[in-house]
DNA sequence: CAGAAAACCTAGCGGTGCTAGAATCGTGGG
DNA sequence: CCCACGATTCTAGCACCGCTAGGTTTTCTG
């Protein structure tokens, strides 16, 4: 059936503009800013159609969540691969991507609650993003778990971006705090 | 006058009531369930005695906070004079603080975006914690910034913190984690 | 081309934070 | 003692939210 498959990408192609609109919104004026209503109009179909695509809102920003793991494993494994493996190369990049797409991050990390983690069904991407880590915090495990060590760095990590981000951490002293994790978690 | 001395008395009375109402439902069934119509109801009064105390929603939370933060300092004070000035003792209770508190926790770190931080204007209580963090962070400085180290280590525990409590970490290592975080930090 | 099925929208539900304006209350002066 | 005033409090309602039932339109099929 032609037609059917065409109906089929169709309608993948319309979920896709639903993820993008909803991110474009977000980064634009924040996720309080998204509402159901907003969304439709600016897909430019009826609320009711969001709900045939998605469960509700929280899964919408999960669809976008996953967008934005995807991204930020591409970015940071750039950034190890043009740092030849450098753990700072990829802590910073870690942190200019929360920087610079807040609200993704957000979605990621704060709002989609209902995302699985730490399961073999969270999304690849997420997968990804923890195994860039991984590679780069395997030189300085010195006998320690490095698994382990890849959790605490990202969660050294999470809590720089997030209280840099809420203004709880003076913005001058940033470089200067990364430097100091760097050195303090080596070794 | 008396009579407007005892009006401001139960003026303030009523505020705390208020403060402690939309604390106790917050950590009863979490800050989504925290309306402001539940709230009044809570507090026998209607909705728009809330607004005669503050200016909206988000100006209870903070409220909420700041008293999170100071009972966030009486037990990081406690765990550090218990501990003898050790810095296992202070990270495990403030960890200890953020699972058993939740809600405030919250309150303190993710929903009340609008209190002020890292400013002379910031909320006392919230100095106390962090000179906790400091007092305790003193001995392994190291000749590095006492300040920086102590942002440093309130950053991982935050991390930590919530990526533990949104199931983005597995439990079960939790006190691995810690010890990892401690043998590293004071090198 | 008729009828079935899929797609889609209108209208509405119960809820939210917040507020204008009416009603009620305690109080001080005549 | 009573009345008028000012502070206090409530009722009712605004515009919005996420979400959905039910009917209308469109599309495909036999």
């Amino acid at each position: 059936m032609t037609t059917q498959a065409r109906r089929l990408r169709e309608r993948a192609e319309r979920e896709q503009l639903i993820i993008t609109a909803a991110r474009e919104l977000a980064e634009a004026e924040g996720w309080e800013a998204v509402t159901t209503r907003r969304l439709a109009e600016r897909v430019e179909y009826s609320q009711p159609v969001l709900y045939s695509h998605f469960a509700g809102k929280e899964a919408i920003m999960a669809a976008v969540a996953v967008e934005g793991f995807t991204e930020m494993a591409a970015h940071i494994r750039a950034a190890r691969e043009r740092s030849g493996d450098r753990l700072a190369g990829v802590c910073a990049a870690y942190l200019d991507f929360a920087e610079r797409r807040p609200a993704l991050y957000d979605a990621m990390f704060n709002r989609a609650s209902t995302l699985p983690f730490a399961t073999p069904e969270a999304p690849g991407a997420l997968h990804d993003c923890f195994d860039e880590l991984l590679a780069v915090v395997r030189p300085i495990a010195a006998g320690d778990d490095e698994g382990l060590l890849a959790e605490l760095l990202w969660s050294a990590l999470h809590g720089l971006a997030t209280l840099t981000r809420g203004g709880r951490l003076p913005r001058e002293l940033h470089e200067r705090r990364l430097a100091l994790l760097l050195s303090r978690l080596s070794r």
